[in-house]
DNA sequence: CTAATAATATACCATTTGGTATATTTTAAA
DNA sequence: TTTAAAATATACCAAATGGTATATTATTAG
């Protein structure tokens, strides 16, 4: 009954059923604002590439009007940029998640692969894969926001040769390998097998790479 | 000499330099002027993408005027499809004249993935690699476009499934491999490595995946 | 409750968009 | 060289673009 009054003293609309959480702990409206354009705008500006996307779309879909945005964000490249960490975000927290599943290096590799084998879906609410959407519409057209995905495929790179190196350290891996390599071997796997998928609409693709990478797991990594 | 009095033939500034080969091969003005447009802005389109495309970037790269693009294309998007034909053209002919270099199937699998060990600077030419590009630009985008994409897709896989084919039937190829299958699988890392080159601008990727492939090949193909 | 401020809506801007009707030029045949 | 037809250039269109100045509304502090 607390949320019902708490609802009652917003006379806006649009952020009634998050207010409670709002007055309790969000800073200031822009910040709720903000977070809301984001979480909606995001998906399109993935699905659609920048230049595809107006700000009428945005506009239409977040029921704002431009004051409102502009008022939040600078332009629309701020705007494009802040909503691709956005979703970069929410998809390493949920990978992060998955992979607490084990502690053991060379499951966490598994996890992986089982992380991807359900990408499809998933990455469906995002607008598709921000990495190779926004990767391949940035290049050649918006320099900044190209770096963002580069830096982002390094992280997620390092995290991989991260846990390599830990299972070598374990003893789980073969002192053999080169852990970066490896890293970047799954890493670009997997972005093939996310292109193929949704340029064919056929979640084979991902589904094979995901045993192919298994097996390499299997064969080529285990000590 | 014969050629210089053939070019004084003519008037106009853009076509003087293959007027010659006008005169003699080609049926139509237009055709050449067609010819001239998509092999000038197939690769702007594919840099850019669609919609990141104007008209007026295509007048200036061009040096024609609205009337004379509109007069040989219907509209932009017939103009954007003709392109794509266009690029992927020239790219299957030149991996179908790579692959001549050797009759046996193995070989003729060795020499797809060195066709595309260099395929980072070959394809700059094309404007990027056009399957990917326009494979992820026209997602959610462009149907029509979006199609030709997956004809190309599968004539590639296709091709590489015959030559599998073939080589088990030649022997050289084991028996208990599924071609297709092989063919989605090598043919997934290749545009996995073409878009992490490209987006990371680092052909480690490339080379690395093509160094992969070669082993696949002799590891799990060979019979 | 009121005043100051923060957030949003409105109305507008010049520029650019894809596309077209028409005028002009270029070409090919007689 | 003249003429019909084909190809291209010009000038224009309404609609949409990203962005902004200002008016209006919500919010918060006193």
């Amino acid at each position: 009954m607390l949320i019902l009054i708490l609802i009652e003293f917003s006379k806006n609309k649009i952020y009634q059923s998050v207010y409670f959480v709002y007055i309790c702990f969000m800073q200031t409206k822009s910040e709720l604002t903000k977070q809301f354009i984001l979480e909606t705008v995001a998906p399109i500006f993935n699905k659609n590439g920048y230049a595809a996307t107006s700000m009428s779309d945005l506009t239409e879909a977040t029921g704002l009007t431009k004051g409102a945005i502009y008022g939040n964000f600078k332009n629309k490249e701020t705007l494009a940029i802040a909503a691709f960490k956005f979703t970069v975000k929410a998809l390493l927290k949920r990978i992060a998640k998955h992979l607490e599943l084990s502690d053991s290096p060379i499951q966490k590799l598994f996890l992986i692969s089982d992380f991807y084998r359900n990408y499809y879906d998933y990455s469906k609410q995002l607008g598709g894969c921000p990495v190779l959407n926004i990767g391949v519409d940035a290049n050649n057209q918006n320099t900044l926001l190209l770096e963002h995905v580069k830096i982002v495929i390094e992280k997620i790179q390092d995290q991989i040769a991260t846990i390599i190196e830990n299972g070598i350290e374990a003893g789980e891996i073969s002192t053999e390998i080169n852990a970066m390599q490896y890293a970047k071997r799954i890493d670009t796997m997997i972005q093939g097998a996310v292109f193929m998928t949704y340029t064919m609409d056929d979640e084979f693709y991902i589904k094979d790479t995901m045993k192919q990478i298994d097996q390499m797991i299997h064969n080529d990594l285990k000590a």
